[in-house]
DNA sequence: TGAAATGTTGGGGCG
DNA sequence: ACGCCCCAACATTTC
């Protein structure tokens, strides 16, 4: 053995060998390296995981720790405090350093820095590596002083500076590696029980880096070339379904960004699927806006962006939020999108759009309640997304929609579902109602009479109704009512 | 990354 | 043949 002290290399949302900066650093190093995964006990994460993304997180653990035991460096998991943990296990092996990819949270990112100072106090050094997003946040607003807070201008400057790294490939294993005492994954039971049990995610997902490189591969192959239409329908695979893998880090933003644009830059004239190609960028240009959105604004997840939405008359109904949690609102789109998230943990992009709207505008409920509901059911569940999504909706975000902008489930229906394929698959109920009617079931007088026998209820809201309801709600807001100069 | 209301236009039926 | 009306189709405005 080396008298080299090894280098603690901790995990966090970087479950992959891949594009991993911190990993193939401390490599490079030549000491022994001591993988670690912490589960923390000390209740300081704000934000624990869901109960969705427990079970991933669960699963790509599992698969972590395959790979790395197969690499050369078997994966350590250990639970309490953080800086507890990290001290005492640097205590033991004699570590030096702490080697981790930098998590974009500022929950988080204050956490690293107290434990960076408590590990300083005993010697042990921290180094925090790069690569949860495509630009440096920071870096972004220097010289400017101030965050964007419109996408447009956000994304055109990104797309202006200078290319993200290349990603780095898996790098070589340890020459020498140590074994310790670890937990076992089960012992920690991450995974919740629940009533219907977890067997349909399992038939959906297969979390870890080497099924997120096929979606990768696959979605390249398949889809990528018809993105900017494909994406719009909820009936078919038209995206990519990478967001739980970048989530978890199963796969670097990186990796995604320079897999799809390598099409872009190789070809001389533009092809047919570069439009397709670019849009798709563009929604990991969202995901990059909403990250640095947090950064800046640590208040985004809680707390409206336009503070004059802190008067919004929003309703308390403990029913209304029930039914449209566990789709029974009437309206088959948003009643298939809810349960699709529950039968699968995911949820179609403009099924988020179109529930979420239904619970801010027809239901007038409060979108912090919609944005907790999907906290806990879905596997991809981004604090950064998932805040500023629901704050976009909502109208009261940063360069947010119109409050105006109402959706009509039943159009948004014909249009993105227009056989009523998800419908059925989601709500059987509705099986044997025509398609012409499948997204008003209460229009069909045969079928309407068939679907209340088989108990799929009667809209919770006339749409019209809930619609002129919202845009009174949203009037009384206005800058002009509170003056009383209407 | 809407939808509804309102306005405009142009073709065709018809007296 | 001509003007009138209807209304679908499209465009614009408003919420």
């Amino acid at each position: 053995m080396t008298d080299a002290p090894p280098i603690i290399v901790w995990f966090r949302r970087d479950l992959r060998l891949s594009d991993h900066p911190a990993l193939s650093a401390a490599v490079q190093s030549g000491r022994p390296l001591i993988p670690v995964v912490i589960l923390d006990s000390g209740n300081s994460d704000p934000w624990p995981p869901g109960a969705a993304g427990r079970w991933w997180w669960h699963h790509s653990l599992a698969a972590l720790a395959r790979s790395l035991a197969t690499w050369g460096a078997p994966l350590l998991l250990r639970r309490g405090p953080e800086a507890a943990v990290l001290t005492e296990l640097a205590t033991v092996t004699g570590a030096r350093a702490v080697f981790c990819n930098q998590v974009v949270e500022p929950w988080r990112q204050a956490h690293d820095h107290t434990i960076s100072e408590h590990l300083a106090q005993g010697g042990v050094g921290m180094a925090f590596f790069s690569g949860s997003v495509l630009f440096d946040p920071d870096l972004m607003i220097a010289g400017r002083g101030r965050p964007w807070t419109v996408f447009g201008p956000f994304w055109r400057r990104c797309l202006a500076l200078p290319a993200p790294n290349r990603p780095l490939p898996v790098p070589p294993a340890p020459a020498a590696t140590l074994h310790l005492a670890s937990d076992t994954l089960d012992s920690w039971r991450l995974v919740p029980d629940r009533p219907e049990g977890w067997d349909s995610l399992a038939a959906t997902w297969t979390p870890g880096e080497a099924d997120a490189q096929g979606r990768l591969t696959a979605f390249l192959d398949d889809h990528a070339d018809d993105y900017e239409h494909g994406r719009d329908r909820v009936d078919r695979p038209g995206t990519a379904q990478l967001s739980p893998c970048l989530h978890w880090g199963e796969l670097s933003v990186r990796q995604v960004w320079h897999a799809v644009s390598a099409s872009l830059d190789h070809r001389p004239e533009s092809g047919p699927g570069d439009a397709s190609r670019r849009a798709f960028l563009r929604q990991l240009g969202w995901r990059e806006f909403s990250t640095h959105l947090l950064h800046h604004f640590p208040d985004l997840p809680t707390r409206p962006f336009h503070a004059r939405f802190e008067a919004f008359p929003t309703r308390r109904d403990a029913e209304d939020l029930a039914a449209w949690q566990h789709g029974r609102t009437g309206y088959p789109l948003v009643d298939a999108a809810m349960r699709q998230m529950r039968t699968t943990g995911w949820m179609h992009n403009r099924l988020r759009m179109v529930a979420a709207s239904f619970l801010v505008k027809h239901l007038l409920l409060p979108w912090q309640d919609g944005a907790a509901w999907f906290w806990d059911g879905l596997v991809d569940a981004d604090l950064a997304n998932n805040s500023a999504g629901w704050q976009w909706i909502a109208g009261c975000g940063t360069d947010a929609a119109p409050f105006f902008r109402i959706f009509n489930p039943v159009l948004q229906g014909r249009r993105f579902d227009p056989d009523g394929a998800l419908v059925r698959q989601y709500i059987p109920e509705l099986a044997e109602v025509a398609t012409p009617q499948i997204h008003e079931p209460w229009r069909a007088a045969g079928s309407a009479a068939h679907a209340a026998r088989r108990g799929y209820p009667p809209p919770l809201v006339d749409h019209r109704l809930a619609r002129e309801r919202a845009l009174a709600a949203f009037r009384s807001l206005r800058p002009e009512a509170e003056a009383g100069n209407i």
